[in-house]
DNA sequence: AACAGCATGTCAAACGTTTGCCTAGGCGAA
DNA sequence: TTCGCCTAGGCAAACGTTTGACATGCTGTT
């Protein structure tokens, strides 16, 4: 079923029956053939190769979205905001997972420049990124990146506001008075850890409060991370802070159960915030006071910039980040006196 | 970038650098030649065009993912091992989401047939969807079905083994002494829906058992319609059902805070199985017990399956269901005496 | 010496669109 | 009538690959 089909119904040349259909190029031809055209094509149930189109036109509508993990539930929301506001633009989404692995990354793009894709949308880069991703650039396919920007290239991003939500999660455990605080950051290649950290520090800072430390940084986000920066926490850090900032609820959530397993209570003994908001997290126990991000807002906009640079083939559109909210639930507390129990506690595990 | 330039570089014709990059034609090309051809595309960035190659071959090595719902927190594993078969095997997936909408999905697979995918991977069809797929089989081009068959078709398809997952949820309630059951049904629509409930029924009814009908179904698998359902039983059904299961895992935890919030305590006056262990349900109080899906495993399968088809151009595959397991946590137990704190409750509600 | 057979390359026609350019009328103005 | 303009449609050359058919030169056989 091809041009040359439905030009042979109607009695004239295919690309007459080319210009017919495109809406872009209809005023060329009589609107008379025109309506013929239309029918027989209905009729015949002709769709376009859009194959062909693609290798003409240099334009596949096909728009390459590279995720580091499917796995991930916060990845869910991004890929379905990017997924429709491309589809609304008649584009459509080609995935492809990395495993968080730079090798695999390059091998990946490799890929996409030779499927000629529009544009890509690399999700969740990793600082390292950087040289592959100009490799791109140079390629001429233009870059737009969602979730976490990599410095040091000029590549639109559409964000979080990393220090927003670091500064809200300090805030808010401050503001329920606690005055000894730590935070279980992400891995330490990611550059929202980095603005994360700055946020919660500089505020803590500011209000005169202490921050503990936690020497390591997580090597995933996972509740396995959480449970051991969490340890570390307890079995460490003296006095025990009582407000912690996990970097996602993943790790909240294993710090949860490290809190318990350390017979520790929370939010009575710590109050404990996560990040992201991740489905479910209102109903564990407590349920999980957090940072909420706008994921399918984000992916929404990710696919904006992507289609603005596809269509001015201009300037890059200007960076974005989004605010993220609080969202107050059961896992962090006015600070109370100190426990008693958690002192017990604590003199037992020496 | 094409062949002609490598062509030129090399000061050979395009067509034996195309051969020479062609594993299935290497043969016809010389050992020397072909070593300077692929030094020659490795130094100056060769990328075949797999948009032209695609023209020529009628090949885009493209399979195009077609699910409900991308929030669905279980569609994401599938998609994993859908993603990841074929990216091993050198394709793409092209995602799509149709919001459960029948019309939609029409609009998409239309689409699909003018981007020429190889094959479609329809994840949780719903049973109407039988007319559009003869469509797309009309056209030539492979379908396979994922977690839902629809009935009536030949397609091939890799689901949960759903009929085992419902008689392995009543097993397990009876095994624990609970001689009252009730199910929480998924939507009408779904093939998995019917086939779970028989398989409960069933294992219930030949228990000599009995189940309390819940008269509606859900409409969506959702937790509101969770608390909706497990209010009815518990308004309604006289004596309350010990035993009740969930086809979703989040229909139970909406079910859940019904049954709290009625007063009532899980396990200990009603015991509770949902579907699919979904991430976090080991997290939520009381853990959830469940049935799990091997997502990621389904996806690959499917995948895998439509491979077969193309690689063989011949019969389809014959379909895969993959046996569920039941994943025992806390939010069952053993039938206790009745309970008089919920007699009580349920008194105080007339 | 003639020739079959083989190894290696070149040629050119597809694949289905898109699109710049050309042509054939029809029309109004000079 | 002649000219120029306009509209509508036809022609054919791309886009970058793939691949059957053909050409060339060489080897070994008779």
């Amino acid at each position: 079923m091809t041009l040359q089909d439905v030009a042979r119904a109607v009695g004239v040349h295919y690309s007459t029956v080319s210009r017919a259909l495109d809406p872009n190029k209809v005023w060329r031809v009589n609107a008379a053939t025109r309506k013929r055209v239309e029918a027989a094509a209905r009729r015949m149930g002709y769709q376009r190769d859009m194959v062909a189109s693609g290798l003409k036109r240099g334009r596949t509508h096909t728009v390459a979205v590279v995720v580091p993990d499917l796995g991930n539930p916060f990845i869910a929301p991004i890929l379905r905001g990017i997924a429709n506001r491309l589809e609304s633009a008649g584009l459509m989404s080609l995935i492809s997972e990395t495993q968080d692995d730079s090798e695999r990354l390059e091998r990946v793009l490799d890929h996409l420049v030779s499927r000629r894709v529009d544009a890509i949308i690399l999700t969740a880069a990793r600082l390292g990124d950087g040289p592959a991703l100009r490799r791109m650039s140079r390629q001429g396919i233009p870059v737009v990146l969602a979730v976490r920007k990599v410095p040091g290239t000029r590549l639109p991003a559409c964000t979080n506001d990393e220090l927003l939500g670091g500064t809200l999660a300090a805030q808010h455990l401050l503001a329920l008075g606690h005055r000894r605080l730590a935070q279980l950051r992400g891995p330490s290649d990611f550059y929202s850890t980095m603005e994360r950290a700055q946020g919660f520090s500089k505020t803590v800072r500011s209000a005169g409060a202490i921050e503990v430390m936690v020497p390591s940084t997580a090597r995933m986000p996972t509740p396995e991370e959480g449970v051991r920066l969490m340890r570390w926490l307890v079995d460490r850090a003296r006095p025990l802070p009582t407000g912690v900032f996990a970097h996602h609820d993943l790790m909240a959530l294993g710090a949860l159960a490290a809190i318990r397993e350390q017979g520790l209570e929370c939010p009575k003994n710590v109050s404990l915030i996560g990040f992201h908001d991740l489905p479910q997290v209102d109903r564990v126990t407590p349920p999980l006071t957090t940072i909420r991000q706008p994921g399918e807002e984000l992916g929404r906009i990710a696919a904006e910039m992507a289609l603005a640079i596809l269509n001015s083939a201009g300037a890059p559109p200007p960076s974005r980040s989004l605010a993220p909210t609080l969202v107050v639930r059961e896992s962090t507390a006015p600070r109370g006196p100190a426990s008693p129990r958690a002192a017990t506690v604590r003199k037992s595990r020496r």
